[in-house]
RNA sequence: GGCAGCGUAGCUCAGUUGGUUAGAGCACCGGCUUCAUAAGCCGGGUGUCGCCGGUUCAAGUCCGGCCGCUGCUACCA
């Protein structure tokens, strides 16, 4: 197989919004493109991964606002975050930027001073709901009220829940602002936009002929865009706005989905800065011409039409290169359904982390990801049986069952007749790879979970433990299945390392040293040591599937229902703001013994009901363990679904005196976190491992 | 409400431009093996290819209709 040329290639993932923590979800693409990108790496090509926060837009602001501190410390911790979790699953990137950079406002500017140049920025005003006491202009989200033809209350601004009406918010009975509960005003502001209908021609033929969509996303573009003129593309949002002020029109800023793209150019220009590289050779037309680079940008089928129209679009005018490839990739559903917060499916990057391992996730992905833009299903049942079926039943367990014999004599010096099985294997390579190249990772982990059967199928046509029994006449031969044997599983370790890194590098610690290249996978390693096996995966077992469920709902119902979820514990402990602590100040001091006269324990919710004459209660039945349960009225209707709350672990005061209540007598008190003025009631859940009736001490 | 996609074995999915008796893994059953992380190997049922109609010598595949599911969207592209 000669060794392919050397490409250049730029390559990106959407960039995650600074809101909201990773999930599974998100995952999808990050592990989709961190294994395109390693594999072009052990290729010998020169792939450069980029992505960055986006950090921009309304939700931002609403976020910060609620949390009481300004947008870039919340973006800044938000950032930790999203690396920490990346770190996690084994995402790397070469580099890893801000929407809210330097770089990218002046590469914005760059953008919009092109657009500027054509022609193709206009403006006109804009009618839109505004919220007084908030102070900002409302999506058709934030805000709620009659609906005007049934009259169904609290319905969104858009349409009927009940009767399916569609209105505008303004035709809304009533409207109340989500945001502050005011009545929404009517107000016209200027906005900008962008006339792409002058590059009609352009889009047209790139995105048939540039061969950088799928035919089909070619189809739907030009069957719902393409097939009438342009509408123009609202580019900006009156202040306030937390983004980039828009040099030439002061008081207006340019709408997050405008300078988030442009970050996928910051984050080359502040990767090429650290590395000694020329922005120019990797995004200039002029500079790129004679060796062009290649770019592929990852994508969720969500955001499609921003990748293929407006991108190119504002590439095109500014003289800049235009994608390659725009992959596109479909969502994730657990267990055949939409995520969900009750289930407990609704899974968080670190719940995942702190309960599995992340290899056994990116392999799962690698095995379903076809290079479409079909939804792939995360089935938690057959997770479990594949990864421990193929990973540690077939891969592994090649190394796992031979290594020992060879030990102390390392390999054999001469690579022994093995029927042709590792030619074979090597044959496939090809193929393997060009699945890769295309994305289909799951032919690629089929094809070689094969090649895994035939050598397990050796080892036990050759049975190496009898040739182990018979003594030292048959040392030789034993030595040599095992070579065979070794050899398989390092060729598999090199097919799978794109996918599964740390199984690739513990691979190269049992035998042969680090896997640089895939061309190792071309010849079988004769006379090296072998270290001693150690464990290089373990099973996933249904306990941990179970406590990370668990886990899952736990946190999801400790998130107040309706709104915004805000967890506290995002950033590093020093940003936190004072004003809880100083909204409450500490009560005097007491001794060891006032606090022991207060018994707190571990108690599950075993059932929890509303209390419909009441404004704020819940009545909750918490079981101590055994048979010993009480009946608790808890002040957290409101914030909490009754359901969601079943099953979950809550601390209590069991020894408090029961009292009478107007709707029943309740025995004791769940203990919650509350006050500061802030909304929210907020339940105290133990670590997993605690159980109904432990102490507090 | 608008738009798109999907519907193949109990589960998750392959099925290339229409072409023999429709495939894989898991699960399940039987047997073998015991080196290995209760791992491995061999054999075996697995099926109205959502429903109805059409085109064709031939339809899982193409066309039309219907049903079901899912996703996106709803500051409009």
């Amino acid at each position: 197989m000669p060794a392919p040329r050397a490409r250049r290639i730029l390559v990106t993932s959407a960039l995650p919004y600074a809101n909201g923590h990773i999930h599974l979800g998100h995952l999808v693409e990050y592990i989709q493109t961190d294994i395109f990108v390693r594999f072009q790496k052990l290729r010998g090509h020169r792939a450069v991964y980029l992505c960055a926060d986006d950090t921009h837009g309304t939700a931002i602001m609403i976020r910060a606002r609620a949390e009481g501190r300004s947008e870039r410390e919340l973006v800044a911790s938000m950032r930790e975050a999203h690396l920490a979790d990346f770190a996690g699953f084994e995402v790397e990137f070469d580099h890893y930027g801000s929407t809210d950079s330097d770089a990218n406002r002046r590469l914005c500017g760059e953008v919009w001073r092109a657009l500027r140049a054509r022609g193709l920025v206009t403006s006109r005003d804009v009618r839109q709901l505004f919220d007084p006491v908030a102070g900002v202009f409302l999506a058709d989200r934030f805000v709620r009220g009659g609906c005007p033809k049934c009259g169904a209350s609290d319905q969104y601004g858009d349409s009927c829940e009940r009767c399916g009406a569609t209105y505008g918010p303004a035709d809304l009975v009533d409207p109340r602002s989500t945001l502050s509960g005011a009545t929404p005003e009517v107000r016209s502001a200027e906005h900008l936009f962008v006339t792409i209908e002058a590059l009609h021609d352009f889009l047209d033929h790139w995105t048939r002929e540039a061969g950088a969509l799928d035919p089909r996303v070619a189809n739907y573009l030009a069957g719902h865009f393409l097939g009438e003129p342009l509408r123009d593309w609202d580019v900006s949002r009156p202040a306030p706005y937390f983004g980039f002020e828009i040099p030439d029109a002061p008081g207006h800023y340019w709408y997050v989905w405008f300078d988030a793209p442009v970050g996928y150019l910051a984050a080359t220009d502040e990767w090429c800065a650290q590395h000694g590289e020329s922005f120019d050779t990797w995004w200039r037309r002029a500079a790129a011409a004679d060796a062009p680079a290649e770019i592929h940008h990852f994508i969720g089928k969500d955001i499609t039409y921003f990748h293929t129209l407006f991108w190119p679009a504002m590439l095109e005018a500014a003289g800049l290169a235009l994608p390659t490839k725009v992959r596109i990739h479909g969502f994730l559903t657990v267990d055949g359904q939409k995520m969900s917060k009750s289930r407990g499916t609704f899974l968080l990057a670190r719940t995942y982390l702190d309960h599995l391992d992340p290899a056994a996730l990116r392999y799962y992905y690698a095995s379903k990801l076809s290079g479409g833009i079909d939804d792939i299903d995360l089935n938690l049942e057959e997770f479990a049986a594949k990864v421990n079926a193929d990973l540690v039943g077939k891969v592994v367990n090649l190394a796992s069952r031979t290594a020992r014999w060879l030990e102390h004599t390392g390999l054999a010096a001469d690579y022994p007749d093995d029927g042709g099985l590792f030619a074979r294997a090597a044959g496939e390579g090809a193929e393997i790879a060009a699945a890769y190249e295309a994305c289909d990772f799951a032919r690629a982990m089929r094809t070689i979970m094969l090649a895994a059967d035939r050598a397990n199928a050796y080892v036990d046509a050759e049975q190496p433990w009898r040739l182990a029994k018979a003594g030292t006449g048959s040392a030789a031969r034993l030595r040599d299945v095992a070579t065979v044997a070794l050899n398989l599983f390092r060729q598999l370790a090199v097919y799978l390392a794109p996918v599964l890194p740390r199984l690739a590098a513990q691979a190269g610690e049992l035998v042969g040293g680090p896997i640089a290249s895939w061309e190792e996978s071309q010849a079988p390693l004769v006379g090296a040591a072998v270290g001693p096996f150690v464990p290089l995966m373990q099973r996933v077992e249904p306990k941990q599937i179970e406590a990370m469920l668990a886990a899952s709902r736990e946190s999801a119902a400790a998130t107040p229902s309706g709104g915004t979820a805000v967890e506290a514990d995002i950033g590093p402990p020093n940003t936190d703001s004072g004003a809880p602590l100083a909204a409450e100040p500490l009560a005097p001091t007491c001794t060891i013994d006032d606090f022991s006269r207060v018994d707190l324990r571990v108690a599950r919710i075993l059932s929890a009901e509303e209390v419909p004459e009441a404004r704020k209660l819940l009545k909750l039945t918490v079981g101590l363990g055994g048979d010993s349960t009480r009946t608790v009225f808890a002040g957290i209707k409101g914030f909490h679904d009754p359901a969601a709350l079943v099953g979950r672990l809550v601390v209590v005061v069991a020894n408090l005196a029961p009292r009478q209540m107007k709707f029943g007598l309740s025995e004791g008190m769940v203990v919650a976190a509350s006050g500061a003025g802030a909304e929210g009631v907020y339940l105290l859940s133990p670590d997993a491992g605690a159980l109904p009736g432990m102490r507090l001490h």
